[in-house]
RNA sequence: GCCCACGUAGCUCAGCCGGUAGAGCACGUUCUUGGUAAGAACGGGGUCAUGGGUUCGAGUCCCAUCGUGGGCUCCA
């Protein structure tokens, strides 16, 4: 019988569980499909899924009727038998199960091969399970959703259909679960863009295009502004480079070559082909190319928010997060192989100081080394990713190889942010480029004269502005810190009597620079209050009779908190103080 | 791109077995001028994504297109 103590056991625990509810499923599925292929099916993060090869298409109903034949199934206490068969055995017992036949064919000879039974299904699986489907809690299980999935993830392989369930060992801990999915709903930067009136995206004029209203605006541009001036702070200047380039350029980039499956097909410009640039390293190249260089202009560090579009396929479209056009805060430095390691130390730790400045402090690494197909020779391999490494370990940063990820053109470290909601997103590349500087023939002069070649570095911090948003969005829940939120105060007047007054102090206010507006709409003061505080403004300032009459404000924090009345300049003195340590309220 | 689902007012959604569109919010007008999360009444607003087809008749059924959502190497 299953027990509450079984809440205690650990996570190894909950993997078995899952893992023990796939085969669950998958029985229950061939009990309404005694023809169906089975797939795989494994345990994953917060629950587990089952692929299938079905006579039809499921539909959310089937999901009922598969939930309630796993009840049953586990309220049967049938005990998981593990076997061990040999090979022809194996062959033998799911002779009428391709996908599974196609697994064990390529199990390594002498390995033994074990199965598994509960009930009236077997199913190869190396294990381990629980004891009995009595472990498993009929109330804390529960199918969420159907989806494709290719057959090994290949889309040349046939499509299957794949259940996804999740299993708990408590009712309690699935309804958490279900709780945080659905504060994860609430949090969804798509619905809150719309909710705030941030961004929108219009599907009859594009898919994957975004268009940033007011109030998104003002966040982009208090990010820019930031963005420029700590990269002139760090010794970077700012370029502007065009949209479009005509083939040459990206012929001469290889971009037609290796990255042409990202590219929209060219326009035709005097009769010359022109296209759409997808990166903007080429432009910043020709600028370098512009003029001769010697080893004392180096290292030049040239940074652009530059826009650019790839395509993406529709179905990988995502809010925010996977746009066909968007802004890179793109970088390249340029400099002599002395000076790289200096310079891959720096990027990083600026790249950090950013990620802190925006309230992200969890961030891990990813570094990337020489893929069988790499170009460039190896001993600039060996120094670069030398000089990666070392950087990472000089700020003493967690980092995990990816032993020949790296592009073909260079090594690269990845920074993964992860925010409040223990989600992890890739956004910050620091990338070695062996390739362009080749192709564009960058030279400079070295101390003895002799023209020698620079090494390149592509690196963007943020990524991209839309997917920043997107993250900036999600990980606040839209209740921004004060010094992005796009109205930093609102002036809310009890009566239509008030409002002269409040339009005074809106604009002591914006005369401070503070982004502050009033409301002078007919509600009344709750209902002014409340939308206040559905667009999670940082600071209410009401005022009424007693309030225009000492020329003072009462101020509400959006956690509700009343900080009574005070003088203008009081109630300055404490927004400068929150906006300058970017954090509180 | 592929699989499944979905597309009805600005937003969130009802709309039965085919019989000529409905709610709440938002918006407008009027009344109300109020002390910290929704005051009231009235009103405007939809070629039901687009294009075809079936039918006497199509948001409703069928096909295509576009778009959106969830998935598509966590490997027995």
């Amino acid at each position: 019988m299953w027990r509450q103590s079984m809440a205690e056991h650990n996570q190894g625990d909950l993997e078995v569980i899952r893992h023990s509810a796939a085969h669950v499923m998958a029985e229950a599925v061939l009990q309404m499909f005694p023809e169906a292929k089975i797939a795989i099916g494994p345990a994953i993060e917060d629950g587990f899924y089952y692929d299938f090869d079905l006579p039809r298409p499921l539909t959310l109903d089937d999901l009922g009727e598969i939930e309630e034949r796993m009840r049953a199934i586990i309220r049967g206490h049938h005990p998981f038998i593990c076997e061990q068969v040999t090979r022809e055995q194996a062959l033998e017992r799911f002779r009428d199960q391709p996908y599974k036949l196609e697994l064990i064919q390529e199990l390594p000879e002498g390995e033994p091969i074990s199965i598994y039974r509960q009930n009236a299904f077997t199913d190869l699986c190396r294990g381990p399970h629980v004891a009995s489907t009595a472990e498993i809690n009929p109330e804390a299980i529960k199918l969420l959703s159907i989806a494709g999935a290719y057959w090994r993830g290949d889309e040349k392989r046939p499509m299957l259909q794949r259940i996804y369930g999740t299993a708990w060992h408590t009712k309690e801990e699935l309804e958490a679960y279900l709780k945080r999915l659905q504060e994860m709903e609430a949090r969804d930067h798509r619905r809150l863009g719309r909710q705030l009136d941030l961004f929108s995206i219009h599907e009859e004029a594009g898919a994957g295009l975004i268009y940033w209203h007011p109030n998104g605006g003002r966040i982009r541009t208090v990010v820019e502004d930031f963005w420029r001036k700590e990269h002139y702070k760090n010794g970077y200047e700012i370029l502007y480079t065009p949209h479009i380039g005509r083939a040459w350029l990206w012929d001469t980039s290889g971009h037609l070559d290796f990255y042409s499956q990202y590219m929209y097909s060219p326009m035709s410009i005097d009769g010359l082909d022109y296209y759409i640039k997808p990166m903007n390293c080429p432009f910043h190249i020709l600028i370098y190319n512009s003029q001769t260089h010697s080893y004392r202009d180096l290292p030049l560090r040239w940074a652009e928010l530059g826009t650019v579009y790839r395509y993406e396929r529709s179905g990988v479209l995502h809010g925010l997060l996977r746009v066909r056009g968007f802004t890179q805060d793109d970088a390249h430095i340029i400099c002599t192989p002395d000076q790289i390691e200096g310079e891959i130390l720096r990027v990083l730790r600026f790249s950090l100081y950013m990620w802190r400045s925006f309230g992200f402090e969890d961030v891990k690494a990813y570094l990337a080394t020489r893929p069988a197909d790499a170009v460039g020779e190896a001993a600039r391999w060996e120094q670069a990713t030398e000089s990666l490494r070392r950087a990472l370990e000089e700020e003493q940063l967690p980092y995990e190889v990816d032993e020949g990820g790296g592009a073909f053109y260079g090594p690269k470290i990845d920074l993964k942010i992860r925010d409040v909601m223990g989600r992890e997103w890739q956004m910050t590349t620091i990338q070695f480029d062996f390739n362009e500087p080749e192709r564009f023939n960058m030279t400079y002069a070295a101390e003895d004269g002799t023209l020698r070649r620079p090494y390149m570095v592509h690196r963007a911090l943020l990524g991209s502005l839309e997917r920043f948003f997107g993250l900036l969005i999600e990980h606040y829940g839209g209740a921004f810190p004060v010094w992005l939120h796009p109205v930093q105060a609102r002036v809310i007047p009890i009566a239509d009597r008030h409002i002269p007054y409040a339009r005074e102090v809106e604009q002591e206010l914006l005369q401070a620079g503070l982004r502050a507006d009033v409301d002078a709409s007919s509600e009344r003061l709750n209902a002014k209050i409340r939308n206040a505080q559905l667009l999670k403004i940082p600071y209410m300032l009401v005022i009424g009779d007693r309030e225009a009459e000492a020329r003072d404000v009462s101020v509400r924090l959006r956690t509700m908190e009343n900080l009574g009345s005070m003088m203008v300049p009081e109630f300055l003195a404490r927004a400068r103080q929150v906006i300058e340590a970017k954090r509180g309220l």
